[in-house]
DNA sequence: CAGGATCCCACCAGATACTG
DNA sequence: CAGTATCTGGTGGGATCCTG
């Protein structure tokens, strides 16, 4: 806990020093396993917990709780627990959260339009590896 | 070694079936921790295994070697070996992996912009906590 | 329903030493 | 210079059980 991301540059500047440091920063938070489905499932509005559970398939509870307590932590989503019985809790993304749209959009679209290239490619990188390379 | 991500829909549609699945290829082979980093500095020009190293603090000899195996694989860079002395080997980014250059700006620019407002909340969150939340 | 606590394995990745 | 090979510890994350 605690990193400490040296904050010596402008606030709307691509300072170059860091460049590699600011990569790190939202790579290591935004570009975990989880974080970037989420929050593009809360793009579309809130969500409760069961929700985002069945629509990300393959996680955990726990991975959910954690990546949601992280995101939360960072500003990017808020948490609203309702009093009632059974329990409710709504997840949704805050202003700082939805200025990630676009970004994660033109890397999902990236990722749709090219993913049969990229499987094609290490397919026949493989076959090179097999046949000796 | 060896996914195989179904490919049941067009090439250039967002097919909300397996829109997470997509997702996943992607953040897990582009968005490790060093992937980013590399295509960010090779969209400069080709580079050499120890300017790569330098240019990308915190990665040891392995991680790059492994990591830029990676990307080889999924055609997103060329690797080059001139048989000299001393060895030389340029890596350059393919026609691909230059596609690659738009929407890894977007997530840059994003987080030059907004890695302090994160930060601040990060520490806010953290207060809240520690003051009994 | 929405988590918390605990156990435990697998894999990631650093350190070190060696090679073409 | 540009890697490879091996060992090892740390930790991410699943499985399971418990709570409000």
């Amino acid at each position: 806990m605690g990193d400490g991301v040296s904050t010596t540059c402008g606030e709307d500047a691509l300072c170059e020093a860091d460049g590699p440091d600011v990569m790190r920063s939202v790579i290591e938070r935004i570009g975990d396993k989880w974080s970037l489905l989420l929050i593009r499932t809360l793009q579309d509005g809130p969500a409760r917990f069961t929700e985002l559970l069945r629509a990300t398939p393959g996680i955990s509870r726990r991975m959910l709780t954690l990546t949601l307590r992280n995101l939360e932590r960072d500003g990017l989503i808020t948490r609203e627990a309702f009093a009632e019985i059974p329990p409710r809790v709504e997840y949704s993304m805050t202003q700082l959260g939805l200025t990630l749209n676009e970004p994660v959009r033109g890397l999902m679209q990236w990722a749709a339009a090219n993913q049969i290239a990229v499987v094609a490619n290490r397919a026949a990188y493989d076959d090179r590896e097999v046949a000796g390379g």
